[in-house]
Parts: structure tokens; sequence; C-alpha cells
DNA sequence: TGACCATTGTTCTAATACGGACTATTCTTT
DNA sequence: AAAGAATAGTCCGTATTAGAACAATGGTCA
């Protein structure tokens, strides 16, 4: 039998783990923020723009875990909220630049704060603070295997 | 300022590396499969099925990590490649049987043991074997936290 | 200046994704 | 046995998702 074998493999241990962690911590991430009346994308949408001048389109994407050709979509319907704003940039008739309104901005101050205090008891009960260090390292060290 | 402290929590350090690590990790595995003619959500499917005498959609909706909802398209489409086939279950009638079919078997041999060794690589070059089973041990119980 | 190439944001298609509503069926409890 | 609860799979609406193609604009270099 080859399958037993690989699935044993030491490697591969991490594999679902990393799966299943991050799927859990998703689930109740997306569970908070959608009693708050956003998708997550949404979300991360206003949490990137918020404390900031605003940006393009392209910035957004980079910064966020949106593509480019959702984010249409996305703003659309931010828009449509009157959270954020679309605004000609001058100097490049290419870009847009995206801001938060009054609306959007207030939105973000009265969220933000609040989802990072319901997530962190998450962190807390799973471990201490040299677990937190020793697990952020180990993390950055399997992204940046998967990454170049 | 309030928000800057809160991006500091020590224990909000290991948030962006676990979504940050599983994205890069994500992408790659991805991009695999996509090579295989593939969707993620099918190749799911299909190496849960691999080595089975099949099982009901829930038991797949469970093992696997698409909702119960989504099933039933992508089984719909998985039907129509010739890959799985759905029967009715003798003693309950509510329940269809999911299987692979000749053509699925022989794909789930092709894929499944080539992917994990595409994989395996990435996490032999960042972790040794005690970090692995470090890391496994954290994202266990970081899972636990977020799944009780 | 003008050909060439990169970048920007939008649009399109196919496939998910969640959660809730729905029907059919089975189990429980009285 | 009959009413009520639970389960199975499907269907629906809304929102993503990646990726390719597109037109408009900007930059580069001969």
């Amino acid at each position: 039998m080859e399958l037993p074998h690989l699935k044993d493999d030491p490697y591969l241990k991490v594999l679902r783990p990393l799966v299943e962690a991050y799927l859990a911590f998703w689930r109740i991430d997306t569970r908070h923020i959608k009693s708050l009346r956003l998708t997550p994308s949404q979300f991360d949408v206003i949490a990137t723009l918020g404390d900031t001048e605003g940006m393009t389109c392209s910035e957004l994407s980079a910064q966020t875990l949106v593509t480019k050709g959702t984010l249409t979509g996305v703003l659309d319907r931010l828009v449509a909220k009157g959270l954020i704003r679309r605004d000609a940039m001058k100097g490049d008739r290419r870009c847009t630049k995206i801001s938060l309104t009054a609306k959007g901005d207030a939105l973000f101050r009265k969220t933000f704060a609040a989802h990072l205090a319901f997530l962190r008891p998450f962190f807390e009960r799973a471990l201490n603070p040299d677990e937190v260090n020793q697990t952020r390292a180990l993390l950055l060290r399997l992204r940046d295997s998967f990454q170049q």
C-alpha cells in the first residue's frame, strides 16, 4: 500500500492541522463579521482603508485578500451601502482613489477594535506568550517556503 | 492611538502569520490541482473518496471542506465528468451513496500520490522533523480553541 | 514624435461558498 | 400508532473567487 505510507509522511502531518486551524479560525472570524452586516471581503476592505488617506484598487487588492477582478463588485456593494467613495485620481486618469466616507469611517472605528478584541481570547486560551512566538516563527517559515 | 496598540497585542501576532501561511500554501496547492483539470473542491472529494467503499453526502461534507449545500453542485459536475456515481442506499431512502467510478479511481491513483509528493518539499524545506511535531501540536491547540 | 509595452480598473465565465428554506424520510416519544 | 423532532439531500439568493480578455491610459526608448 502506497497511500498510507504517504499519509504518514512526517512532513505532511502539518498539512491537515494547518488547514484545520485556519478553517476553525476562519469560521469564528466570519461569523462575527457577519453579525456586523458585512461579508469577510467587505470587512477586509474597510479595515484596510481605515486610518489611511485612501488608495487605488491595485493597492487595495495587494493589501487585502481580494483579487482585482473581484474587487470591482465588492466596491460596488460598499458604495451602495455608502461606506466608501470612488474619486478620480489627479495625475493618472487610469487610477481611482478609494476611501472611506464619514459613515464608513464611523463603522471602522466602531467595529475594528471590537473584532480584534473578540478574537483575542481564542488565541489566549490556546497559547501562552512563549508559544505565541514559537508559533509565529514556525508559521512564517512555512509561509516563506511556499512563497518563493 | 488605540489601533496600533491592538495590533501589537502579543496574542494577535499569530493571526496574520496563520492567515499568510495558509494562503501561501493554498495558492501552491491550488495551482498544482488546476494543472490536473480539477478544482480544489473536486480534488478534495476525489481524494476523500479514494480507497473507500463510498459514503453519503453528509459524510463527504464532514470529511472534506465542502459545505452540504455546495456539495450538490460539485457532485453534479463530477458525475458529468464520469468520475463519481450516485447510488441509492438500501436501508435509508434519504441517503445517497457516492463512490468513485472506474475512471474516477484511475484518476485518484494517478494524481493523489503525485500531488502529495509535489507538496512535501515545501514542508521539508521549512521545518525539520522536530519542528514538524511542534508545529503540528501548536496548530491543533489553535484549532481546538476555535472549535469549541 | 511614434511604436511598443506595462498598468489600471472593468467585464466576463465557470465554479464555489454559506446559510436558509424545502421535501422526503426516519427516528423518538408519548 | 400518531404527533413531533431530527436527518438527508436539494434548491435558492447573494457574494465571492480566479483568471482571462478588454479598452483606456501612461511610460519608455529609439
